[in-house]
DNA sequence: AGCACGCCGACT
DNA sequence: GTCGGCGTGCTC
């Protein structure tokens, strides 16, 4: 079952550099088995090496060099190398970079901690002195245990030279262990939360589920405050149970210590925790021990996925229809659909989560692809909230304010019974573009073609796409007037300077990702409002995942429209998210206290509008999968990418020219072919930016047809050519 | 991806 | 005359 390569013969070995492939090494003095991780010399270096298959001949024997030693690491198992393969050939990722993303991890070379322990032998020495006795006796106590040598000495009360004594008599033998700290057990048989009877129901459903022991995808649609966490964890014990490891992902770090703790109050002890700021030590430990079977849970972002667990019974992805699941780094993949296929790789079962599945998800449940489970009602008493639309163009508001009076009126309500608002705007900055008042002059970056955002909190002007900051210029650059910069628009900074004015009593804190200057504070700030000694919340999306605020009665998002604008395809999809998703952070607690949610739009009689205020999502869900049936796009359709950018236009437009007139790989499979067009933000960082959209019919081999026609150009090494398959957004 | 080799500009 | 720029090519 484990495939073993005899000593002499020749192996195909992964590393992590993009040779483009394997290569052949020689087996070493004692063989070597398939997913062995080996270090093996590679030109005048050492490098990792994953050993993947028989070797293949490709190299004259002459060649060969030998693989160098093994590594302290569990072998990689199949499920996981199949895993890495089957994204790398989906996401058009060389393999050798698959592997690098896996093994980024410190220390994988160097051999796990370990310490020297003594353990008893049937062997009683010649001469029995009263130390050597005491030595013994601590060891029966012990019950024959192992212990390591400090620690003898400490209890026997004796010098290392008794101890070397007894071990050069034979009756104790030194041997070497893992001091790996182990993580604390998760006990799967301590009593559940207390579940309604819709959440016992579907927890039920999830345990039968896992209990079967194959693949199986279950898309649990709950709605806000209907509590889909204590339902999976019953699916997490059930797999536990079994002994088979469990991931939980989620979208944002921020939710995670909220998480380790009801799965501490579950499981009487915390999972482990895996995302960008988990330290090197940790990285390592969890790495190995996600190998070697020793973690029972591992919750994180979504490089989780990549840990190379022996033994994964069972996926979470909670928010599944979360946009940051996927993400423009390095490798494009979207970690909820990489999650199915490691879950179908593995025998495994997966639970997405959501209140608001992404369209994809919803389609695959309605054919019967997942299974679906809802909830459709919050626990206890809680209801969800009332929705209504404040229509801006009847709205009497003062010039630069943006809170509208009937708002006004709701906050002022809940101030005076001390209940929390939530203003939400998904606005960074104090205001998204400043203007001189004497030319019209607008401020933007040196570097991309977009505009510089005024931050007053860090009294800086900011570029959103490269992070560029400067100081607002005294004078404008264009025609030299004078201190004449004025804010058009508004962004959350702005609008806690009017709520400021409007509610001067009111303690009003302000989040969003620029003022996460570190985690912890992030967290202290969450810890605040959630204490309630906070009356006005003012953030971006970045409170609008997943939080828990049981004082929060009343959510006003004070620009309903603002993702209907664009001309992305998701847009109708991600505002209704976005907003059904905000509006469910008011009255969770229930206690009487039903939630209200205000929605100030332009559009009231828009259909994304007229969906969230009916709170029929189905309906939503329905038409909004029709009209793309007919377009042919996702889930219906498949897209694809290519993005083109680097420093010298004529360049990128030469090699966009040459891709045009050779499009017979695509042409041969159906896909149409868009473009070559500038980029929405046509230059970032000093690059140019050109995009083709590659529409194709689902079943057809899209990655080979872009394969083959990539293949027959040669790349300009100033231009860097990305594909990205299932592209969330054109721009 | 690294790292070496190799062929042309500004310096002791 | 060299030091050093990064273009090209190789790694079993």
């Amino acid at each position: 079952m484990c495939e073993r390569f005899e000593s002499g013969t020749r192996v195909s070995v992964l590393v992590p550099r993009d040779v483009g492939g394997c290569l052949d090494y020689l087996v070493p003095e004692g063989g070597v088995r398939i997913g062995q991780l080996v270090e093996v010399p590679l030109g005048p270096s050492r490098e990792l090496g994953l050993v993947w298959g028989r070797g293949t001949h490709e190299v004259e024997a002459a060649k060969l060099r030998p693989i160098l030693k093994e590594l302290d690491a569990a072998p990689i198992n199949r499920p996981m190398r199949d895993f890495m393969q089957k994204v790398g050939d989906y996401t058009l990722t060389p393999l050798n970079m698959m592997m690098r993303m896996v093994t980024r991890v410190p220390k994988l070379r160097e051999s796990r901690p370990r310490g020297i322990v003594l353990r008893p032998t049937e062997k009683i020495p010649d001469k029995l002195t009263p130390a050597r006795q005491r030595v013994l006796q601590q060891f029966k106590d012990a019950g024959g245990m192992p212990m390591m040598s400090a620690e003898i000495k400490e209890l026997a009360q004796v010098s290392s030279s008794v101890l070397n004594g007894l071990v050069k008599s034979g009756s104790l033998v030194s041997e070497s262990i893992l001091i790996d700290e182990r993580y604390p057990f998760l006990d799967p048989e301590r009593p559940g939360f207390q579940l309604s009877a819709a959440q016992a129901h579907a927890a039920q459903e999830l345990r039968n589920r896992v209990r079967n022991n194959c693949f199986s995808t279950v898309l649990l649609k709950g709605v806000t405050g209907a509590g889909k966490t204590e339902v999976y964890l019953e699916a997490v014990s059930e797999a536990l149970r079994a002994g088979r490891q469990v991931l939980v992902l989620l979208p944002e770090i921020a939710l995670t210590s909220q998480f380790m703790r009801r799965v501490g109050d579950r499981f009487g002890a915390l999972p482990a925790e895996w995302h960008s700021e988990i330290k090197p030590k940790e990285r390592m430990r969890l790495w190995r021990a996600a190998g070697d079977g020793t973690v029972q849970l591992v919750v994180g972002a979504r490089s989780a996925l990549f840990l190379p667990f022996c033994n994964l019974g069972l996926i979470v992805v909670d928010e599944e229809h979360d946009t940051s699941f996927k993400q423009d780094d390095g490798v494009h993949y979207h970690a909820r659909d990489m999650a199915v296929l490691r879950a179908s790789l593995s025998a495994a079962h997966i639970v997405l989560a959501s209140a608001t599945p992404s369209l994809e998800s919803w389609e695959n449940a309605r054919r019967g692809k997942y299974h679906r489970v809802d909830l459709p009602d919050r626990v206890g008493t809680a209801e969800l909230p009332e929705m209504m639309t404040i229509d801006l163009r009847a709205a009497e508001m003062g010039h630069g304010c943006w809170i509208s009076s009937a708002l006004t009126h709701a906050v002022r309500e809940a101030l005076a019974k001390e209940q929390q608002s939530l203003l939400f705007l998904n606005r960074r900055g104090y205001a998204p573009l400043t203007v001189c008042r004497s030319c019209g002059f607008q401020l933007g970056c040196p570097d991309c073609d977009a505009r510089l955002v005024e931050h007053r909190f860090s009294q800086r002007l900011m570029c959103h796409l490269c992070g560029y900051s400067t100081r607002l210029p005294d004078t404008c650059p264009n025609c030299g007037a004078d201190d004449q910069w004025s804010a058009v628009g508004p962004g959350i900074e702005r609008l806690a300077q009017e709520a400021q004015q409007l509610f001067p009593n009111a303690r009003i804190e302000t989040l969003s990702s620029d003022y996460r200057v570190s985690m912890t504070d992030f967290r202290r700030r969450l810890e605040s409002i959630r204490k309630g000694e906070i009356d006005i919340i003012i953030g971006t999306q970045i409170i609008a995942k997943g939080h828990n605020f049981p004082r929060l009665t009343l959510v006003g998002a004070i620009d309903a429209d603002l993702g209907l604008h664009g001309t992305d395809l998701r847009a109708a999809e991600r505002t209704f998210q976005m907003m059904t998703q905000v509006a469910g952070r008011a009255g969770r607690r229930g206690q009487g206290q039903r939630g209200v949610a205000f929605l100030q739009t332009w559009q009231p009689d828009h259909p994304v509008m007229q969906a969230i205020v009916s709170g029929d999502d189905e309906q939503f869900w329905a038409v909004e999968a029709a009209e793309r049936q007919v377009a042919g796009v996702p889930p219906f359709g498949r897209f694809a990418v290519i993005k083109l950018s680097g420093p010298v236009l004529a360049d990128i437009e030469r090699l966009c020219r040459m891709m045009v007139r050779q499009a017979q790989p695509l042409q041969q499979i159906g896909a149409q072919l868009f473009g070559p067009a500038p980029a929405q933000v046509a230059r970032v960082r000093g690059r140019h930016q050109f995009r083709f959209l590659i529409k194709a019919e689902r079943r057809v081999p899209l990655q080979l047809a872009l394969m083959q026609w990539r293949s027959q150009f040669q790349i300009p090494t100033n231009i860097r050519l990305v594909i990205d398959i299932d592209p969330q957004s054109f721009m």
